[in-house]
DNA sequence: GCAAAAGTGTTGTTGGTACACCCATGC
DNA sequence: GCATGGGTGTACCAACAACACTTTTGC
């Protein structure tokens, strides 16, 4: 009796120098076989180790999808497994050493990796999620300006938004905290400085 | 080495008798064995397959999510998967044999299944698929009524529509035809009869 | 003629978008 | 004093929600 090879890959975001960045292990997603020991999470939690200087338990992380045969392109690449099960992982820039800065890509939907229908397919979640949950709490510090927010969405979504409308809608959803400090960064007015509310994920209320 | 057993589950949605139903196999959802034959979508077929009245080619499906350990609330059912792969596939009334009805139950989101937290994150993603796409072409006949549409989405999202607001809506995204004909049920005054433009699914412009 | 379901418009509210100038600071 | 990024308000428009009566048919 056959068995299958199951794989688990990852999907890294990060967003660096106003950029949205995939991390990558030579050309290709970080994956590792899976052979049933254990639960998934735990062999995510491996998987997300062997990436230099990422803990376990930082950024959010979620389950995308399980690609089989074609879809993922998996049949071109020898010695790789029958279905794989892809999480994206979000982490915040200022969690990445300096010196690792360079396995990050920037993410183009036209590159040609092998692992671009996945990556697709998470910026297409990512940016969804973005909209409707307060989950970019994992890509920014503890605290931040409201500039730093937006050049975040910036990024993720791909284009520039409007100052004005995205603080009236962002301070409307209720989900900030006016610190009441101010951050001086260069020789520009300071700005406010804000914080979640929370950081655990959740759902904006549209009403 | 040690090899991990994947299972594959089906969530079969209908709307029947204007509820919300799933079909199930002696109180569980159908589900099988997968052993890395062939590809996912052909394992899903032929699970498919085992349904009474149910073409392979019927309805609409989507993979839901990998399910692994706690979460499917698998330890509990000695000689199941280590994870599993779970799909859901919308089937039309009129498509389901009358003879064969008593095996879908109406959704209850209290039932105790060892399967409800599958079920209930299914029927999430049914609701925001409806709101957001033309997926109920395939709950529906190829004509059919716009008071009929109106019960599935009320099936569905669990709660009534105010008619005259339902049809400005569905009628202004463009997805449905009029036929022009007309038909009579009952007593009463004779319906319009519509027909989706595509039984593809389209994901509807919100601009 | 009556029961049953079909069909039809208006109004108020809300959320989105477009848009331009002054302010506080570092150098 | 000037360059840099921070901060603010209004007006228009589109989408959504609430709401009640007339029409056509079968019996």
């Amino acid at each position: 009796m056959k068995y299958q090879r199951t794989g688990i890959k990852l999907v890294l975001f990060s967003v660096i120098d106003g950029k949205l960045c995939v991390f990558f292990e030579n050309h290709m997603l970080p994956s590792v076989a899976w052979r049933g020991e254990g639960s998934l999470d735990q062999a995510v939690d491996e998987l997300t180790r062997r990436v230099p200087g990422l803990a376990t338990d930082q950024g959010y992380r979620e389950q995308l999808y399980t690609f089989s045969g074609v879809e993922a392109g998996l049949p071109a690449q020898a010695g790789e497994y029958d279905i794989a099960i892809a999480y994206f992982v979000l982490l915040g820039e200022h969690k990445i050493p300096q010196g690792l800065r360079d396995r990050w890509i920037a993410y183009d939907a036209r590159a040609n990796s092998t692992d671009l229908a996945i990556i697709t397919y998470a910026v297409q979640r990512l940016q969804w999620k973005v909209e409707y949950t307060n989950v970019v709490y994992s890509l920014l510090p503890q605290e931040f300006t409201l500039s730093q927010l937006q050049r975040v969405y910036e990024a993720i979504l791909g284009k520039p938004l409007d100052k004005r409308n995205f603080r009236k809608k962002i301070l409307s959803l209720g989900i900030l905290k006016d610190t009441k400090k101010k951050k001086s960064l260069g020789r520009a007015r300071p700005a406010g400085v804000y914080r979640f509310k929370t950081q655990k994920l959740t759902y904006v209320e549209i009403l």
